[in-house]
DNA sequence: TGTTGGCACTCGCACCAATAGAGTGCTAAC
DNA sequence: GTTAGCACTCTATTGGTGCGAGTGCCAACA
């Protein structure tokens, strides 16, 4: 494409994401130096119409960018798209503040990719395919009630309650954890299930550790069995300030298709494969209630190991290169703060 | 008040909660056989107003409730209002499927609220003033990084990072746990603050002790410093589709201010003081946000020790009945979960 | 051949007036 | 105390009008 088109068009995007109206030849020339008449520009967007980058709401009106305009400008950025230093080292700041509470680094991920954006932020933790054990602990709670909490060793932790016939002491159950975190630490569901069968012993300890062994690898299997585990977003407030969702229910639907977790599981899986920030635009969405909305993702995590998304959600018409620079850097961040912890 | 003005007043609450459009004397005697012309009627509607039961739009609309209306309505049903056993019985049935996940129990109330009531759900977990320690565990994950994790009396678990400046081994922290464990369980910040003072002992456990033992206290204050620890919310959609809402901002700033916690913090002391539902109608709400919306809320768990909050929040125009019965029973539910766990 | 000024045309939008309809408040009769 | 009747008020809707923004096309020009 001609590199004239290409400026106008690009200039035709900046100014209706800023604006939310539809841009007329004449505001191109007046705010855009391009050193050409708006006859001209009309005939170039009428050619750009013609290959499909930009469209008309009516015949009157200005012209607005269609996905494939978002999407030709998108591939045209992406790659030069930075965060500036400052904003790069504020964020790296807040980060620091919380490197030592890990469920707050998916909280706080959204949050910061929200208010950088000004439209909504989601983060999801980091899930492997097959959970490893890392640490098996029982704790009393009453008689014949006890808490079992197992550590994964992606620093997930799942906590369950266990009841049981009798009695049992604090004293019996330490005994029990320590058995089963010596046959479970480091193993999958199945290799502990495996590991599990092969322990006998028909004492009072033996029945115990079966029991609870057995709750273990529910739980294991009921963790692996999520594809993601929790959508952490902020920031939907500041989509729902958009004109476009200002006064109609569309946005409902999106946010039923987001608590419906299929739809982000397929995306997780498509992003991890490529390992760098994807832009999902409008009706490249699979899903109907999604074709209204732009999804900018990055995996972050070990590849083959566990792996979560963070990213942004917002309006077609968004600030595509911040975006894109803020969600890579984000997922940088979270890269190294996980790095440590799946060792 | 008059019996037959009471009747009236509630009919046009009935009418306009479930219609939304002000409602008129002729509509009151077409659909509720008053046994009255449509000018007596009318009568009392004047009367009604004088009182500031309800109100107008404007000259020639029907009548809608004012907040005092509701209040009226809400005092004079409230007692009445119990769940249907088969509603009861569903939703038991799901809180048996989740008795095992503790964590849960607060997501199944908020969607069950929401569900129920076809407005948002809200649950807070049941919170401490002051926690206690139930047990502590520290779980190598490298050399020089370990995760802590603190278990509360109450049920609730924190996990921390922690960082050591040369290597540590497993054994070590376990050695150091079990120490820590030994001091600090069944101890609020305050005690185990103390009760760590004491230890002394300069060998590299010693150290280790003094080094986790402070986290595990920063942990716990931090803990009480939280006036809510999470607000699970479901169904708040629900209250987007509500026609008072559909094309205005003031639910935008009505989730704002839910995010800030104070408020509900404030309402939760109200709630708990007394023990038993509360229903916080439109501009009875201090903040300016809040004043178009009302809460049903009821506390559950053990009085002066840890207590959280379930209820229901939607527009003022709002089945009152219905949510005062299901927020009662949801409440009671919670109440025995917990019972087991706060022994 | 590409660019430009000019111009007719289209369409949405804001504005205005007229009207129908719902509902009230009041009065007089029962 | 209740009721029928009626004038009155206010909203929401409808249809008509004019304005302005912006396009598309054409003819002239470099």
């Amino acid at each position: 494409m001609d590199h004239r088109s290409e400026s106008i068009l690009r200039a035709v995007i900046e100014e209706y994401v800023s604006t939310a109206v539809p841009v007329g030849s004449q505001a191109l020339v007046a705010r855009y130096g391009l050193g050409v008449s708006s006859a001209t520009v009309r005939n170039i967007l009428a050619d750009l119409e013609i290959n499909g980058l930009l469209t008309h709401p009516h015949t009157s009106a200005g012209r607005i960018p269609t996905d494939a305009g978002y999407r030709y400008f998108v591939e045209s950025v992406s790659d030069s798209s930075v965060l500036p230093a400052v904003e790069q080292l504020m964020i790296r700041h807040q980060f620091g503040q919380v490197q030592h509470a890990s469920e707050q680094w998916f909280r706080l991920a959204a949050t910061t990719l929200a208010a950088a954006n000004r439209i909504a932020g989601l983060a999801t933790p980091a899930k492997p395919r097959a959970a490893h054990v890392r640490r098996i602990d029982i704790v009393s709670i009453s008689d014949r009630l006890a808490s079992l909490i197992i550590v994964f060793r992606e620093g997930a932790l799942r906590q369950v309650l266990v009841t049981f016939p009798e009695a049992v002491e604090q004293e019996a159950l330490t005994r029990a954890a320590v058995i089963l975190d010596g046959i479970m630490a480091g193993r999958t569901s199945g290799d502990a299930e495996r590991a599990l069968a092969r322990i006998d012993g028909d004492g009072p300890i033996g029945t115990l550790v079966r029991r609870v062994g057995e709750r273990v690898i529910a739980a294991v299997r009921d963790y692996d069995a999520t594809i993601i585990e929790e959508v952490f977003s902020d920031g939907l407030l500041h989509v729902m300030e958009a004109p476009e969702f200002e006064r109609s229910d569309k946005l409902r639907r999106v946010f039923a298709a987001l608590e419906n977790r299929a739809y982000l599981g397929e995306l997780l899986d498509r992003v991890a494969g490529t390992g760098t920030v994807q832009v999902f635009i409008g009706a490249e969405n699979a899903p109907e209630e999604m074709r209204d909305v732009s999804l900018v993702l990055a995996p972050y995590g070990v590849p083959g190991r566990a792996v979560g998304v963070v990213g942004v959600l917002g309006p077609t018409r968004m600030a595509y290169p911040q975006a894109i620079g803020t969600v890579r850097f984000v997922s940088t961040l979270m890269n190294e703060l996980v790095k440590h912890i799946d060792a």
